[in-house]
DNA sequence: TAAGATTGAACGCTCAATCTTG
DNA sequence: CAAGATTGAGCGTTCAATCTTA
């Protein structure tokens, strides 16, 4: 079956609407918390951040725009106006792709290596303080699997990566 | 104790880390397809969309603005954009407030209401099928009380609502 | 002065169009 | 034409400043 088409489907249960809405909630207050933390900590946004762990992770510290957009679940243009906005500060910088000259590499650069260092204690203190400290070892497992399952279902649903 | 002053403060675990990875994941794909599906279909954002239920669940259809912030966890500026464009659109009307001049009410229009009600179905499909498909009943219950607790830590470090 | 609400600037994200190379 | 990447317009969000009334 390709395609619903009953006029009015099952609306939410009382126990999925709740569920729903803190999930919903929790995102929301802990990107606005992690955000304003990041921000007034060390300058950076999440996305910032989030670039700049993934090329730190990365052996040579240099990759692909296409990869790490993959890497990250982002749109090609965000990824280039993102990397372009950071270009503009230091934080990356850029080099022509030998193989394939239609790409360019990003590269960290020490700057934005040092700014990744100085950032991630307070990160993750803010992560275990308003998230993993309020969780049991079981809840961790849970919402682990349960992530991983909706992101299943959506994965199978598309098969593009990011999709 | 205010502030943990350690240097290195422990970093997440294994199953942490996936737990986290996964959370963050499962909501940029869930956001992304739900706001897609709604300006598809619609032509409404995820926050038109949030505006106008909680509006229509209102048994008079209209509120005070900051009453409507709260309810969201929205700051105020961000609601007054909000209610502007929305303005703009048709999708909801102002009335001055008799009692206190300082404030105005926000009211839902026809068109908005005939909007909301057009895209419930599609939106509830939707979430069905990119989320609670893939969850058991006790899975929905887990989430529940997880995301519950996380809200709960954070909103006991700042009292303010949607601090 | 404080509370309710609006405004403008700056930044972030999405979409469609574009440019260059394979 | 397809793939890698960039660009510009338009909308969404935040922050700080402002305006009006209590």
């Amino acid at each position: 079956m390709l395609c619903d088409m009953s006029p009015t489907p099952r609306w939410l249960t009382d126990p999925e609407q709740h569920a729903w809405r803190s999930f919903l909630q929790v995102h929301g207050l802990l990107a606005a918390k992690l955000n304003r933390a990041m921000q007034s900590a060390s300058g950076l946004s999440l996305a910032d951040f989030a670039v700049l762990v993934v090329l730190s992770e990365h052996p040579e510290r240099r990759m692909r725009v296409l990869e790490l957009a993959r890497r990250l679940g982002w749109e090609k243009s965000r990824a280039s106006h993102q990397l372009r906005r950071m270009g503009e500060r230091g934080l990356v910088g850029r080099a022509r792709c030998g193989e394939d000259r239609r790409g360019s590499f990003i590269a960290l650069t020490d700057a934005g290596l040092a700014a990744v260092q100085a950032a991630a204690p307070m990160h993750v203190a803010e992560v275990r303080k308003n998230f993993f400290d309020a969780l049991s070892e079981r809840d961790v497992a849970h919402l682990a699997r349960i992530s991983d399952a909706a992101i299943g279902v959506m994965s199978a649903d598309c098969p593009e990566p990011a999709c």
